[in-house]
DNA sequence: CTTGACACTGAACGATTGTTTAACTATACG
DNA sequence: CGTATAGTTAAACAATCGTTCAGTGTCAAG
């Protein structure tokens, strides 16, 4: 990651700040008016410089969509912010997934940092509340906490899949050259779901048990 | 506070989503695409209703910069504002346990909220990542992390506990009237250890794996 | 039957806001 | 000396976005 001049870095504390106290991001005027520029480009500029380095993301032409990618820990103090990502719980993902956000079922939150989950804070991670023990093999058990990525499988990911209008937990198998199926971990279950319309909501990063 | 109508906490639902994936407010239009409105007015209705009612608060003419006054969970009531715990994670716990604080051996941190991991933040927990396989029976695999408090134990509890100057993690079984001893859960496994300086540094609460 | 709330359509308006092009200064590098 | 990067000014543009006005339909309360 590359190192930020010291404009630089004033621009994304105030960006954290006003994010932190407004739960908004400022707009290029309001940017503007704080650091005293006469111009909306010279934020332009240094927004651009931002996002080049990889510190903040933005979704062009939309108003107030910054995000910052990146928790600059250590150094400078402006910062004691952790990687901490705020997920949803699901007891049940209903079908379908039309925006990347589900309304339903949600039954609560976790906080847990990014690394310690294994998913990267830019993806939309959500959580599953584990039901039945179709996969104590693999070390999930009944009342676990799933946290998952959406995103497509690979071959042996554990991953949460829509099966007759129920979201379960199956390890997603595909040979090359064969048609992909699903597996269930546990020897006294059928263990292999052929796949006939896929619907993977996301492939499970992490697991939280309570003992 | 004013109870919400079904389409209004459908709405507030979204809004709370939607902040917490991409932590931006929606714009209207992006709610009225969401919900499938064909005018925007929809949206607008709404957001007033919402406001009036005192579960939003809004920055009139400036775009996305909704925030919600309250986090609520399903039935409307506030949450209790989540309590995120910073814990040290030790490879191997050394001798000893002066301070409620070890600093030698600490591999990493980790932030997760008390609740998820079933803690206290009251007392002072650790995380311990786990080496070897003496716990596999209990869903405990090489490599997890396991979340402990420093706390006596109870029967039945998994313990850390300092045998031949390294801390491993065991099932606390005291049986009225018997001396306490130390269970590993692997079949393949000595599972009994007799206890003879018991020093036990904290019972495990939860356990976090990256799948 | 009327009133009022809730939910929504449709079109248009105007302000906010991100974006672009052009030009200027300063500093550092080779 | 030329070039590159950082930082800034200036004016204008176009898309996004919140807002308003006018109207439809439903349903329960009075």
């Amino acid at each position: 990651m590359d190192e930020l001049t010291l404009r630089q870095q004033e621009i994304l504390g105030y960006l954290q700040l006003h994010m932190r106290s407004y739960s908004t991001w400022p707009s290029f005027r309001e940017i503007q008016a704080h650091f005293g520029f006469r111009s909306t480009n010279a934020v332009m500029g240094h927004l651009r410089a931002l996002e080049k380095k990889g510190y903040i993301s933005r979704v062009p032409g939309q108003a107030r969509t910054f995000r910052i990618t990146m928790d600059f820990n250590e150094e400078n103090q402006p910062t004691d912010s952790v990687e901490v990502v705020d997920i949803p719980i699901y007891g049940t993902i209903a079908a379908g997934y039309p925006d990347g956000v589900e309304t339903g079922g949600e039954i609560g939150r976790l906080q847990i940092d990014a690394e310690t989950a294994g998913i990267r804070r830019a993806r939309r991670a959500f959580a599953l509340k584990v039901r039945g023990d179709s996969m104590i093999d693999a070390g999930i058990f009944d009342g676990d906490i799933v946290i998952l990525e959406p995103r497509p499988p690979n071959n042996e990911d554990i991953v949460a899949a829509l099966i007759d209008g129920e979201t379960t937990l199956k390890r997603f198998i595909q040979k090359r050259g064969k048609a992909p199926f699903l597996k269930a971990e546990n020897k006294s279950y059928p263990q292999l779901h052929p796949v006939a319309e896929l619907v993977i909501q996301g492939i499970a990063k992490s697991v939280v048990r309570n003992l």
